[in-house]
DNA sequence: ATTTATTGTCTAATTTATAGACAATATTAA
DNA sequence: TTAATATTGTCTATAAATTAGACAATAAAT
């Protein structure tokens, strides 16, 4: 990435995206280590073109990290406290990356950029954890998922900015019929209830579970799938073309 | 207002108000015309300080059309299709306004600042109608409640605003105890239950719907509210404190 | 053939929501 | 003074939805 400072962005405004994927029943959210000294872990954001709208601009961070487009993605907060700047970050990242100063001083049009107050709009994306390879872009050292329960401490506010994606998650699950999203094509009654027992926290009736699902009636069963296991071999079932 | 290119604002990002108010048995938004020649017509809106939170400079926005703070406030949604400016509108205003001309010509710095693209975070708000006074501010000719089924056509996206604030709104009446907020202190039962009924535009049984808000354990009983009709007198509620 | 763990589904029990009914009552009309 | 009227508050009956309990079906191991 160029020196953003240089680019036709909107100026202090932001975009952070909550990628979440579904893996090890576990909710799992896609987080960057930046390539720099220093332990640093921020959610993939990015900046908005003059020329492209917000929707846009968050399905090409998107697509940048994970190589996929035309995935359900949609915007849950605005966060915009006038406290909410990344001076006391860039400082820090300075201070262990001297490489980053020319005489001892960061190129001051892109720290004057970066360091302004900041307002940001959350977005969450679900993805099929499979049909995903995290992409590195070349400010970050790595990409990876990590479970929602055991997320590095991030920059700034996102980890605020998780928790709030996990409850917009929740309150428009079943409406949306959004968990889906976050399954392979195929799986079972089985993986479906441990996706919703991992989101909410909480376990389901198994019975009741699966008369809930099959309610909604968006399900098509398919063959069944044979485990292996010494037991009754569970349906496939995938989302009604 | 001072020319606005000329403070201290977070540049192309702004803040629209739904204020939400109820009378006549209808739900009502409030809505000021432009103080120039030609009909234009905008919600209430404004732009955030460098120092200022979002939520703070919606509720000085709020404060500065009604008089009144302290009341439910919350964003949301975020406008931002690139195509969103006030291009046309300003092309309007200033064809029928020649006035705001020096010698033919806007001037460039304002005229500059307001064309451009502009991310607008929406907040609604509710508001007691009965303690309001709508205050214009100098680019206001008038303020006024509208029926929300009666609104003028407002610049911009501005009538596409209220319609996701009424889903919103919707969405949030039950779970937020929402409604009392649009009541005066003390209401009828029937009051809050033609209130609901503007709100969803559909009738609610009158047995059930006491039985629901009753059952929410949040109003208390007071005396009779006699109004001089022939019938049974009904009761004042007020929320318990 | 028997055992085991799990799946799919049925029914019963419980809770919640909706509909119907009626007594209470503030005023008007007789 | 009494009856009529319109509306309110609430009760009960019915219907619908949710939750809990039960059991047959079955894939593989024993």
């Amino acid at each position: 990435m160029h020196n953003p400072s240089e680019q036709n962005f909107i100026q202090q405004l932001s975009i952070d995206c909550v990628i979440f994927g579904y893996d090890d029943n576990q909710l799992q959210v896609l987080v960057n280590k930046l390539n720099f000294n220093g332990d640093f872990w921020a959610l993939p954001g990015g900046f908005v073109y003059q020329n492209e709208d917000i929707d846009k601009a968050a399905n090409r961070i998107l697509h940048e990290r994970t190589g996929i487009s035309e995935i359900y993605l949609d915007q849950f907060y605005v966060f915009g406290n006038a406290a909410r700047n990344n001076l006391n970050f860039l400082d820090a990242l300075i201070a262990l990356n001297p490489q980053m100063t020319i005489e001892g001083k960061p190129n001051k049009e892109e720290y004057d950029w970066f360091t302004k107050r900041f307002v940001s709009i959350g977005y969450y994306a679900l993805v099929d954890i499979n049909k995903v390879v995290p992409q590195k872009t070349d400010i970050d050292e790595s990409i990876k998922w990590y479970n929602i329960k055991d997320l590095p401490h991030m920059i700034i506010d996102h980890n605020a900015i998780v928790s709030k994606a996990l409850d917009s998650l929740r309150l428009n699950l079943d409406e949306k019929l959004l968990a889906f999203n976050l399954l392979s094509e195929t799986f079972t009654m089985k993986e479906a209830q441990q996706l919703y027992e991992s989101i909410f926290d909480k376990p389901f009736a198994r019975n009741n579970f699966q008369k809930k699902i099959l309610d909604l009636n968006v399900l098509e069963r398919l063959e069944k799938k044979f485990t292996g296991a010494a037991n009754k071999a569970p349906f496939l079932y995938r989302i009604k073309k």
